[in-house]
DNA sequence: TAGATTGTTAATCGATTAACAATC
DNA sequence: TAGATTGTTAATCGATTAACAATC
């Protein structure tokens, strides 16, 4: 049964893993899933999976699996993806043109739906379908078009003001790239994807 | 004193952070800083600060703090990154433009030192002033030029068989940005820097 | 000396895993 | 029924934090 148990962010980080691989079984026509072959397949431990989805609700049979469809569709629901949710992403450069792009591909449910940058010469140009605005935009743009996520790819001497613009703004979480640590006066979710730090971690088991 | 026990990958990702925020206290010009201080800017309880950096010898000074030259330099050797670390990029596309361009940047001891691609329009053209290279390539330079680290940012699809080649070469540690898990054959280290599972992970803690 | 801060221990907190009764 | 697999408990393992003696 569901339980009112704090959910932990270790299970948080592995929800969209799970639902990646169950997309996958839809797409090859599997219908049913053993928390067994889940488990080999994205190497996590049987019973961890187990356990991170049961304690949202019990959505396996026992002696049988899970059903693919169903679990995709609940794990889409505890992920909020059901619903579109707005991205904004501030900083057109290269990582910005990946990310646009990347994602137009993506038929998720999360949507770039504004693009800021603080140079002139590229605002007003049309960066995967949107158009680039300058950063002065950014409140009024954010809180009219009801975006709540929030991707930085500037430069880390640039990301603290714009994370400062974001919050006034109301904005929920933000997916920080610079490689700098961001401070919120207020309550956000702040993630941290940044590849210099990935790889200085990974130089570590070089033996 | 350095302990004999073993790190955990919590230490390991925090050290680079400890790093980018002293070599900025370098720039600065400030020549000592508190596990309190650090704490308070990184938003690392200053406990868990003064436990990891213990685990790696006496750093400190009771009283005094760190010195931050000091530091720099044992954090740097801890990481193995005072000598020059060379790392193979695979997949030229938006996402390759941005790390190969960023890292040409960073005075770091990580080098991209080959980038390759199985377009064959890409290859032959120079990124970053490295000449992509095809893929049927990839093993035999890798093991030439002694490359030990490698960024993956093919499409999701090519991601396993990339790292297949990648392991056949000898490679010591993989950065995975394609959505999907790498099953490896051997001891391998491989990190994750997946932009959509972020972004979904995310989600969840919208209100 | 007095104040500050480390290194380290012990306590706490949290996450993972093994095991198994329940049951399909 | 026999075999398979869940959901859950209890045990284990690991990571964080508070507290403080040591000492600069």
């Amino acid at each position: 049964m569901a339980k009112s148990e704090k959910i932990s962010e270790a299970v948080v980080r592995r929800l969209p893993i799970y639902l990646r691989y169950l997309s996958y079984l839809q797409q090859v026509g599997v219908a049913t899933v053993s928390s067994q072959q889940m488990g080999k397949n994205l190497d996590v431990n049987p019973a961890q999976i187990r356990k991170d989805l049961s304690s949202f609700g019990d959505f396996g049979k026992k002696g049988i699996g899970y059903d693919v469809n169903y679990l995709v569709e609940k794990i889409r629901q505890i992920l909020k993806l059901n619903e579109e949710i707005r991205v904004a992403l501030i900083g057109a450069g290269h990582l910005g043109h990946a990310i646009s792009n990347y994602n137009a591909h993506v038929e998720d449910y999360m949507r770039i739906a504004a693009i800021f940058d603080n140079d002139p010469a590229k605002c007003g140009k049309v960066l995967a379908g949107i158009t680039i605005q300058p950063l002065e935009e950014l409140v009024e743009t954010v809180q009219r078009q009801k975006i709540r996520l929030a991707i930085i790819t500037v430069p880390a001497s640039a990301a603290q003001s714009v994370a400062n613009l974001l919050l006034e703004a109301g904005i929920e979480g933000i997916l920080n790239f610079a490689p700098t640590t961001i401070r919120a006066d207020r309550d956000v979710r702040i993630h941290y994807a940044d590849v210099t730090s990935s790889l200085q971690s990974l130089a570590y088991y070089l033996t």
